[in-house]
DNA sequence: GTAGTTAATTGTAAAGTGCACAAAACACCA
DNA sequence: TGGTGTTTTGTGCACTTTACAATTAACTAC
């Protein structure tokens, strides 16, 4: 039946996180050819002596590559075919992780390019970002994915600026309240954010909540 | 770097329709080794010398296999793993197709199975018809996606028992009209269905229209 | 014609949203 | 100790959207 040499196996992966107020993506070094030494979207074969499943080898590939391990890791898309690697038919299995940089800290090698000024790419990585990022907006109007850009504890006024950031829009601060607070997607964690100003509530995600909102059509 | 075997890769693809007021999902029995013979989600090989993208797998495999040319088609997800195939370690890029009764006659081999009750099938083909399902629902409430369960041409009223089949709910016949009309996604053909009562408008689908409704925070 | 049936529209109350502003809670300073 | 500035948080209200009910429109069959 397969007549053809199977495909080139690997996963890349996105990392989103924000920084001097924008939305950048992290890249490293490539350490082998093809394009070795430019920046690229971090990524690795699925070894299937070691793999479990692809979201296992995304995984494996941050810890042991770049020391992460992220709390919000989602499969994005696959990206396969004949010319976007020299070195044959591939498949990218995309994901992406959604992270703040504290966490992003831990690897010192990444370095952060604005999603909207990338620099030139390797392979199909402009266009798996461009995907990511879709994907990061188009949740934010109905999930609480946005909320990985800050720490486990954050303040309403610190969601809201994000969500303002990552969707590029200004939002009506009373609105959000109410609508992030009615769903049930954040909770008080009792604190409150010391500073020089009236102390604001903390909240960190509901623990393992469906992070969507309610659509309605 | 890649002291492993390469994993096998495949594309399968969860062919949706709706047939006696049921969502069902289209199964073909399995040509080859394993589970020959049983009923299962049309797939196959990606051909590494003939495919220029894993769509254009997706679409190879429908042509040939099936002879099915449908107009919706898109990516669902990519399913990987150790053990989900007995061959060895496998991929599956998954995608999924809407589309009505009629273009599924072309492809007599076929049987449908509803979705809410779908026989034992092989490898993990049950997770990726209910990871189908998801999608066409969740879609189903911002998008113009279960359209195509219906023919190039229909009503409104039929539209609106689409909608109410692939959701589940009762949805509010005025409300669902003004929503409808007021995207940009059908467009009337000038006809009408001749019928034993008031006749309707039939619609199509916009062109190339973003088949995406707005989605608010 | 008239009854029967489905298509399509209209009216209205309830719910949700945007906007402006007010109240609350702190630090800081005089 | 009290006033001031600043940020958080809550409230009132106009406006828009949605849910629900009722009505009108258009045809066939008798």
């Amino acid at each position: 039946m397969a007549e053809h040499p199977t495909p080139i196996a690997t996963v890349d992966i996105v990392l989103l996180t924000l920084a001097e107020g924008r939305l950048q993506v992290a890249l490293a070094p490539r350490a082998a050819e093809p394009a070795r030494g430019q920046p690229a979207l971090p990524g690795g074969y699925v070894r299937t002596g070691q793999d479990d499943s692809l979201e296992a080898a995304a995984r494996r590939v941050l810890r042991d590559k770049l020391g992460l391990a992220p709390r919000s890791l989602e499969q994005l898309a696959s990206f396969g075919g004949a010319t976007r690697d020299p070195r044959g038919w591939s498949i990218s299995v995309a994901f992406l992780s959604v992270l703040n940089l504290e966490e992003l800290a831990a690897s010192p090698a990444l370095r952060l390019a604005p999603v909207d000024a990338l620099p030139p790419l390797p392979f199909d990585h402009a266009e798996i970002v461009a995907a990511a990022v879709r994907r990061l907006r188009n949740k934010a109007s109905y999930s609480a994915l946005p909320a990985f850009l800050l720490p486990a504890h954050f303040t309403l006024a610190e969601l809201h600026r994000v969500y303002e950031q990552v969707l590029g829009t200004r939002l009506d601060p009373a609105s959000f309240r109410r609508k992030i607070e009615e769903q049930q997607i954040i909770i008080p964690v009792g604190e409150r954010r010391a500073g020089a100003h009236r102390p604001a509530r903390l909240f960190a995600l509901a623990p393992d909540a469906a992070w969507e909102f309610d659509r309605t059509i």
